[in-house]
Formats: structure tokens, sequence, C-alpha cells
DNA sequence: CAGAAATATACAATCGATTGTACATTTTTT
DNA sequence: AAAAAATGTACAATCGATTGTATATTTCTG
């Protein structure tokens, strides 16, 4: 079973394939009768266009490709969701790759994205990276680049779509102060990244412009896994058994957290406040409900593409604007953290 | 800034095209001299490979496509884990996309492999999904498709991975009647899938066999979300105040029941036992710990990419031989049962 | 109706790699 | 040292579509 190619089409109505081609792509050259024509037997035909060649002659493939650590993670997960919905309207089609947080399975992707001549990346990068070689060869090969939230602290000059996380780590913890807490702790993100640096620092500093200690000892890294916030928070109250409120970089540590309080019988929010970051689906099941930070996963997503595309586009035109789009994020009350509590008391 | 081709490196070093395509690709025709010098101009040019050239003239791609509903879906990323694990271990790139449960988008995705010649798909079907040519399509044009859990239950002669959820909703439904429960309401997915007409009978059957009435208005069907867990367990115990038990199709559901139970002041699972299907995430956080069935994602992913991949390399010799695998599910007992808690007491 | 303008189609090169066949060179055998 | 075998390289066609240029046909204009 042969696939039909425009050849055939040609041939069977005995006219020039270049006449097929320009017919199928309702170029304004073929009469409309010939294109009529060619159209019917292309169906009849079952004919499929070839994209390979297409995009082969074209030197571009219409396609975006997209690097995040983990499709299961819901923040990404909803990235990738914004990211469609511009695409697709654009007539972008998207290839998702996940890079599991490994440097060489994302230089891997990279290498078949450019030998797949993808138009341009977009990409979060993972935890370990701290080698950016395989980024700046897209650059060096014409492939536009637009970072996704995580992007190297050593990239300066680089487009990249992210969310204030200063001032969201400000909001959580302004919140965790108001509510009534004395010694917070902060469950921090691998420090290669930008984004858990912002957060770390967005604690220290609102802990003292409100005259509080930042104390070393209260800042623990991770890779914010479930079993790091269940582990972190067990060793940190065996040393201190007065912390009464936890600043957590991510919901699933935060989780965790609230696993092993409750394991203890402590009680959140009323002996330890908690507020995690990213307002993932698990943070309105757990109990109690998390107090978060929400990221707008699918806004992120959606202006990353649309920079993207504007960058694919003017390729040609302009050298390079790199350019930085901020989001605000937004905290979300939720139970785990006692100013909801007063609040209803009203 | 132009991408070095074999052409240049051929020009380079003075030799032709067809030895350099032949040494990059190792063939035993090139002497390890030529071989090395054209390796290191090949570094030293930058050279990336095209493969829209290479897959083009060997009319494959070596890439398997695959569509799910949703990658954000727990269980479907840990079916993508899978899939990608054998994948990369057998030389096959993988391409994700999602079907966001539209038969629409189906299609487009289907054209698309199509159209860049994936050399197989495994897929996992759209609810709605009732219209099946294009899939029949891809048999026609010789590429190999294996279904993943959800497969349309009109066709009869394709491959298949799947668990035997018939067994899986049987285990789940004696569970709740040997921990005591009466009456028990089903909620039911959507009913064009197998997967979900298998769970609902292994409920009726489970029920007749020990001797309780299978009562068509204990069973709701519905998309499963959560709001439809809320909803359908408040209707439901507005009808019927007895209902002691729930089999819900998936975890999700479940999770919306337990919420609405929760407001209106129901113990789980002391007024009303609870059980899902799918272990994902959220179930080990809800209060109390959901009961459920697990599908081994990760394990359908690979058997099913072993099988394609299977089928694209018998492809020439013999005609399809259809398989059908199927795998085992497991009862995860959890604390939303009555179950566990009797057991507890010994 | 001649010639210009507009429209429609054909020809041929091209994208970058692969691969069968032919030719040239080296090595081995007798 | 001549013949046979093995090795290394070059030539040229090919995959399927796109596209600039040339040619043929139709329509319009005065």
């Amino acid at each position: 079973m042969k696939k039909a190619t425009i050849h055939e089409i040609a041939k069977a109505l005995n006219i020039d394939s270049s006449t097929v081609s320009r017919a199928l792509n309702n170029n304004s050259r073929v009469a409309k009768k010939t294109k009529e024509k060619v159209f019917n037997k292309a169906k009849e035909l079952g004919y499929k266009p070839n994209l390979l060649a297409s995009n082969l002659r074209k030197n571009r493939s219409n396609t975006i490709g997209v690097v995040v650590p983990r499709i299961s993670r819901y923040f990404f997960s909803t990235i990738i969701a914004g990211i469609e919905e511009v695409a697709f309207k654009e007539g972008f089609n998207v290839v998702i790759s996940q890079s599991l947080e490994q440097v060489k399975r994302e230089k891997k992707i990279m290498d078949n994205f450019v030998s797949n001549r993808v138009d341009g990346v977009l990409m979060s990068i993972a935890w370990e990276s701290n080698d950016f070689q395989h980024l700046q060869n897209l650059e060096g090969l014409g492939i536009p680049l637009v970072f996704l939230d995580r992007h190297p602290a050593s990239l300066e000059s680089c487009n990249k779509v992210i969310i204030d996380d200063y001032k969201g780590a400000c909001e959580a913890v302004d919140h965790l102060i108001k509510s009534g807490c004395k010694k917070i702790a902060h469950f921090a993100g691998p420090q290669f990244l930008e984004i858990y640096k912002s957060r770390l620092k967005g604690y220290s500093d609102t802990l003292k412009k409100n005259k509080l200690k930042s104390e070393p000892k209260l800042i623990v890294a991770s890779h914010l896994m479930k079993d790091d916030g269940f582990n972190i928070m067990r060793d940190l109250l065996e040393k201190h058994p007065d912390i009464d409120g936890v600043f957590s970089a991510n919901d699933e540590a935060a989780v965790g957290a609230i696993k092993f309080l409750k394991k203890i019988g402590k009680k959140v929010p009323e002996d330890i406040s908690i507020v995690g970051f990213s307002n993932d689906p698990l943070s309105e099941v757990v109990e109690p409900p998390l107090t978060t930070v929400d990221q707008f996963g699918a806004e992120m997503g959606k202006k990353a593409c649309e920079l993207l595309i504007q960058n694919i586009k003017h390729q040609k035109d302009d050298p390079f604007q790199y350019q930085t789009i901020i989001l605000s994020p937004k905290l979300i009350e939720r139970e785990s953290s006692r100013g909801v509590i007063e609040r209803r008391i009203n």
C-alpha cells in the first residue's frame, strides 16, 4: 500500500506536480477549476502531505519544542496547556519533552530539536542545570529560545517569562507574620535556580522588615519532594520545637510537613501555620487545605509562546531584542495558616 | 549563520558527500582514517544532521507518537514515563500529544503524525470517541497502532494493553461488601469506553454474587471530575440516605464525594465507605486516605511500547498479529473503607 | 483584431541525506 | 608478478514537496 504523493495526483490529472502543490496550498496562480479537481483527486487517493519533504524544502518545521522537567507536575502541565492554546491559534505544532531534571537528557532533547529543525524552543530548566552550552548553541543556530519560570541564573541576555517569585514569597511570609507567627522556617529549593533564590530572599527580607531574625538554621534546602518536607519538618522541630510557621517553596514539601505534623499530633494551623507555593491541586485536597501562592501557569505558557512566536517571525528582520516578562503571583489563603481562621471569627 | 551539511564537510576534506554520510553512520565501507577526519571536521563545523532530510530519504522517522487525553493526569504521566523508558532503550524518539478528550483534536494529531511519518502510534482514546475512521486509516498506511488502557469498544482486531478492569472492580466491591456495606453506589464513567463498562459490570456482578441487589438508581455515570463526585454524592444521599458504600470508577470523583460528606458531617468510613480507582497521588493525601485500585501505569506504558516496537520491526515480514496484553490491577486498602479499620483492631 | 495584460500551467533546480552501482586502489593469493 | 579478492571512494538517482523562471493560454483594451 503506497502513500499518494503530489506526483501521483499530477499524473492522474495530467498536470504538473508544481501546479498540484500550488493548488493544495491555495496559491492564487492556480485556477479555481484546477484546484477543485486537485482537491477531489487528493481526497480520492487518500493523499497525506509529507511534512518531512515540505519542511526540508522550507527549512522550517512550523513546530515549537517545549522542554519541562516533568509533565506530570501540575504547574508544568498548566503551562503546556497555555502554550498549546496560543500555538494552535497561530498554526504551530507543539512537541513536548521532559528532561526529568537531568541535564544529560536536556542536551539530548536539544540535539533532537535542532535535528528536527524546530522553529523555536520554550524551556524550563532542570534542577542541576549549571552548564548552558547546549542552550547557547541554539542561538548560534538561529533558533529562538524563551525560558519559562525556571531560568538560569548565569544567563543575562535571554528571553524569559517568569513570575515575581520575590514578591510571592514576601506576601506569603507577610501573611504568616500577620497571622501571628514569630518563628518561621523556610523549605528552600535548589539554589541553582533563580526562582528558589528569589523565594528565599523574599523570605529573609520580609522577616527583617518585620524585625524578625532570619536564622540560617531555619532554612533548609532540598528538592522539595513530599518526603523532604516530612523529614525536614521532623528534623527542624527536633532542634527548634518553638517553630510556629513554615514557608515552603512548593506545595509538595508543604504537604509532607503537614503529614508529619499530623503524625505527631500537632495541629495545623493552631500550633504551626504552613504556606506553600504553586497552588497545586494537592493543596486543595490536603487536610487542612493549604494556603499557597498561585503562579498562573497557563498565563505564563501563553505569554511565553507569544513571545517566542514573535521572535520566530521577526527573526530575519532585526536582531534579537531580549525581553523579560514578569507576572504577579497571588496569595491564596486557605486553612493551613491562622489568618483565615481569625478572619472567620469576624 | 549557515548550518553545516555533509556537503560542506565533504568539500572541506575533498571527498564525496556519500563517503561523509557513510562515515558518520559508521559504515564499514569507509576507512578508519577517513572516518576520523570526518568526525573531526564535523565537530569543527558544528555539524548537526538534518533529520528531515534523513527521514525523508529513509521514509521513517524513528519516532513513536503518543496520544493521551491529558498529560496532567497522573495515570497518563506514569504511562508516558514507562513508554519513554522503553523507547529510549530501543533508540526511538517519543512525541507526546494530548487530545484533551476531543475527537477533533485526536484527528488533527493523527494527521500530523502521519504527515510527519511517525513509525507507530500509542494511544488512549478520548471520552467521546465514537468514530474511529482516523484510526483505521493508520492501519491502511501501514502505521502500527497499540491502544493503551482506553480502547474502543467497537474495534475487535487491534493491539491493546489494558488492565483487567473487571477484576479490579470486583475486588473493590468485594472489599466493600466484606467490610460490611449493604447498599453500595457506583460512580460510573462514560459508557462509551470499555474500561468503564467493565468496571460497572464488575460492580454489578459482584453485588449479585453476594446476593445484593444491583439497583440502577445507585449507578450514576459522569465524566468523573471532582465536582461530579461532589454533586452525585449529594443527589444520591438525598434520595437514598441509607447508602453506606461507594465504588467510584476513579479517584477524583471519590475525592469529591469525600469532600461533600465532610461538608455535611458524615464520617468516612464509619458512615460511608469509599473506594476509588487509579491510585492517584490525591488518594494518599485526601483525608481519610482513599482505598483504591492501582493500575500500574508505568508497566502498561512499557508493555505497550514493547509491543509497538515489535510491530514496527516485523511490519514487513508478516502481517499484523493482533495482541491483547492484560495486566492485573491491585487493591490498595487505606482508611476510607472500613476493612482497614477492622483489621487494625486485631 | 493586434497587442498588452493577466492568468494558468510547465519546467527544472533545490532542500540534505541515503544508497545501489561502478570504478579505483590496495592487499592477498598462487 | 599476474589474477583474484578485498577495501575505499565517487557518481548519480532518489525521497516528496516548494518555488523562481519561462512559456502558453485567455482576457482585456483601444
